[in-house]
DNA sequence: CGCGGCTTTGATGTTCATCAAGTAAAGTGG
DNA sequence: CCACTTTACTTGATGAACATCAAAGCCGCG
């Protein structure tokens, strides 16, 4: 019999994810479990999975960066939400659906850890603690995506960029300067406006000093007013 | 040892949950499970949960309609989704948060079953077909408000009356004749319009003859074009 | 180097929220 | 049970917010 490092058991050495999926594990699932995932990476731009593929895998995001969204009748996309590391790919809707309810691709390369829904299922079904820890996961992501949708729909379109630009300053890249990672239409696709919108907000809020512009690289130089506006509007 | 009625353990003789939750129990977790459930009755109106109350149970609609909301800053209330019979009044969040993030009032008189949030965690972590059973269902029912959030999202005043009118229509009274549950205002906060909007929205449907209103009681007379409304804007 | 996509700004019009004002319906207390 | 109060519903007028249309500059890439 193979043996296996227990602090490093699948070679992912950096998953945060160990945490819920291995602290729970039986040696022998643990084995099964790391035989049969695979990861896949994306280049900046590419699909992960495209609306309506077959649900195969429940899946992850290792590193990087994708939306989700889906494509309207008039071809537009409307952003569902954004995930970093470590948030869940595939969300709970895929213990009960057989296709992808949306798309999901890239906005920076990214690696998406993949294991077999099957196998999640015999898990789940065969192991209680895991799939305790895999619920109050799921749980957060969910709540998340619900909580933030509303969050954004009471808001008027400065309240909605405000809110946008506090979101990736504070939670994503915790610092007051950063590099957009999404276009101008996507962050339009994200909030619900237009793109035209998106740019002329900005844009005041760079005249107000609230912001400054260089192409994506975006500095917050008065977080209180942007506070207010997403807090107000 | 007490005799348990496998075909009706708890004198749920209508709960559609039974499904979900008894037939992946052994014996003696069936027995702890009836002797610990709870059911609370409310009136029309009356509240289920507050925001913010610290959360004990895990719960489901056994009867009734009610909405689970958010009151916002300005007081203005903010709907996330309307809950029918059967359907989870806690959603997935309840695992993770300790606290109740929005809260849940009856639009009809209802009948609520509560089980105690350790125990539920209790069994999910020993009673594995119990889990997959569960998280397939909670999972239909986030995906299923994330889904509606962009639905109603896309779409211009006239294109969420409508989509909300048909949705009452076909699932949840599968009848084109149908007594509203909720007051103008309260589509408004649904929809994320304003209450006179609504009521100007329904007007000119009335006047086009595509519905017919009395009051609450609406009659859909022109299926097709409030589909083609609904579809297009 | 030129094409297509992203960004930007301005002009214009539509949609929708707000304000106002009145009627109808439904509770509430004497 | 009736006067009173409050809440729900309705319509119209007005203006603000926002989408749409148009045009031009910019940048990266084949």
């Amino acid at each position: 019999m193979e043996r296996i490092d227990m602090n490093n058991p699948c070679g992912c050495e950096k998953c945060e994810l160990r945490s819920v999926f291995f602290e729970s594990f039986r040696g022998d699932e643990l084995e099964s479990f790391c035989r049969n995932k695979q990861e896949t990476f994306h280049h900046r731009g590419d699909f992960v999975f495209h609306a309506g593929d077959e649900v195969k895998s429940f899946s992850y995001l290792k590193s990087g960066l994708v939306k989700l969204f889906k494509t309207m009748a008039n071809g537009k996309d409307q952003i569902i939400t954004i995930a970093g590391p470590f948030d869940f790919v595939s969300l709970l809707g895929t213990f009960t659906i057989s296709h992808q309810p949306y798309s999901v691709s890239a906005l920076e390369d990214s690696v998406v850890c993949h294991i077999d829904i099957q196998q999640i299922k015999h898990i789940v079904k065969h192991n209680g603690l895991f799939s305790l820890n895999l619920m109050e996961r799921l749980g957060t992501t969910s709540n998340k995506i619900i909580q933030e949708s509303m969050e954004i729909r009471k808001r008027n379109t400065h309240g909605k960029v405000a809110y946008f630009l506090l979101k990736l300053s504070r939670d994503l890249y915790m610092n007051q300067t950063f590099n957009l990672p999404v276009s101008r239409r996507e962050i339009a696709e994200y909030t619900g406006m237009t793109t035209e919108n998106v740019i002329r907000t900005m844009s005041e809020f760079r005249k107000e000093k609230i912001i400054r512009i260089n192409g994506r690289e975006i500095e917050i130089m008065d977080m209180e007013s942007l506070d207010r506006i997403s807090n107000f509007g």
